[in-house]
DNA sequence: TGTACATCAGTGAACGCGCGTTCACTGATGTAC
DNA sequence: TGTACATCAGTGAACGCGCGTTCACTGATGTAC
């Protein structure tokens, strides 16, 4: 055999999720994912002490991808323009582009999954999606205050909640598009957001309804 | 024994949906439930034929209970005001002042919980928590185009979307909420989704900070 | 270059525990006559 | 009013299956000399 360990780790991995996202951690058992995965469970336990360490490193990993997306798509954003209240909608409007195109409902959050069998999970595990959560709060509240700094907005806001409603939005947008099984609702809802950033610093509307 | 059936039915209930919410339903076993509980396995069987019905039973309750919020709190924003849009805000403005007074975070949504396990329900089941949305929608979506007919809108949105807003910023701000351990998410949101209602709608801002 | 040994990656049988479910049973209360 | 029977509500032991975890093992590849 090939030293290829990494790959059958990334296997288990993606499987594992994928079924996390299904049928929530609890409800996946290990004898479902190595059934998934084509491997065997000697193979799992090799790659993985303890179920508890598989959540663990599929959390990592989910919050490594998503601040990636965040910083960037916020570099992106800031190549666009240097308004600061343009680049967060601009930021915005690559997500809604991303979700715009999707035709099956948005397949999940892990942190949302988990988040809903807290319970069960090891503190260092839920403190990955915390600090996940407080790190997207605190980009966005910098860029927020920027804008405050240049155009006043028209209503009085808190600027961490509003920082955190682009995190709210992703989430609940999950829940609702999975329920109601309609792919589109994530961009609906990151439309909403940038009509509101809009409105609030006194921005010409898109021609696009929200 | 008296015949107090129902009261111990709804012991059951309030004590697994309590479970459920830190746990999810896959890592709520009834053995735990019935240890909360304080009753006999043969009880709980007696009362529920088996898990997926406790599970019917419960999502069905939850639903009744949401919907009833929906059509009470609706109901005294109609006496409040005659204008759709300040009954929206007032709507809104009458979950912010519940949420405002919570001292530990959100304690979940039974909706929430089961779409993130969703792979695990019957369609029955996962029927319920839809048309509860869609109730939400239609009812909400009924009071934007009611709005729209007196007070254009400053930016072009869809009612549909915008009215589900609500359900998206209950379900997200739960997550959120869960996840930073943070009370005061749910009546933050609210208050950011009053705020795009008053500035889509151009009606002054209230004084306190959204 | 050949040999001996270590390491890597994976196997599959076995473990005991907890799970959801079944069932024969109990005893209190309600109903028929 | 007393008696016989039905129903309601709950008991607790037993079931087999699936769960997470362990372990002695295999065979291919890498390293030392």
């Amino acid at each position: 055999m090939a030293r290829n360990g990494d790959k059958t780790r990334k296997t288990i991995m993606d499987t594992a999720e994928a079924l996390i996202l299904e049928q929530g951690f609890s409800g996946s058992s290990i004898d479902r994912i190595i059934d998934r995965a084509g491997i065997t469970k000697g193979t799992f336990f090799y790659h993985f002490p303890s179920k508890p360490d598989l959540a663990q490193a599929l959390v990592e990993r989910f919050a490594r991808r998503d601040l990636h997306q965040l910083t960037s798509k916020m570099e992106a954003a800031e190549q666009q323009t240097d308004d600061p209240v343009h680049q967060l909608i601009a930021f915005l409007a690559q997500f809604e582009s991303l979700a715009d195109e999707w035709t099956a409902p948005y397949p999940g959050c892990l942190f949302a999954t988990f988040c809903c069998e807290s319970g069960l999970f090891e503190d260092r595990t839920l403190a990955v999606m915390r600090e996940t959560m407080l790190t997207w709060r605190s980009r966005i509240a910098d860029k927020l205050r920027a804008a405050v700094a240049t155009t006043p907005p028209r209503a009085p806001v808190d600027l961490d909640s509003l920082a955190d409603a682009i995190t709210v939005v992703f989430e609940g947008a999950f829940i609702v598009s999975r329920t109601l099984n309609d792919p589109k609702t994530v961009a609906q809802q990151l439309r909403h957001l940038q009509t509101y950033l809009r409105l609030l610093f006194g921005i010409e509307a898109d021609t696009r309804p929200a």
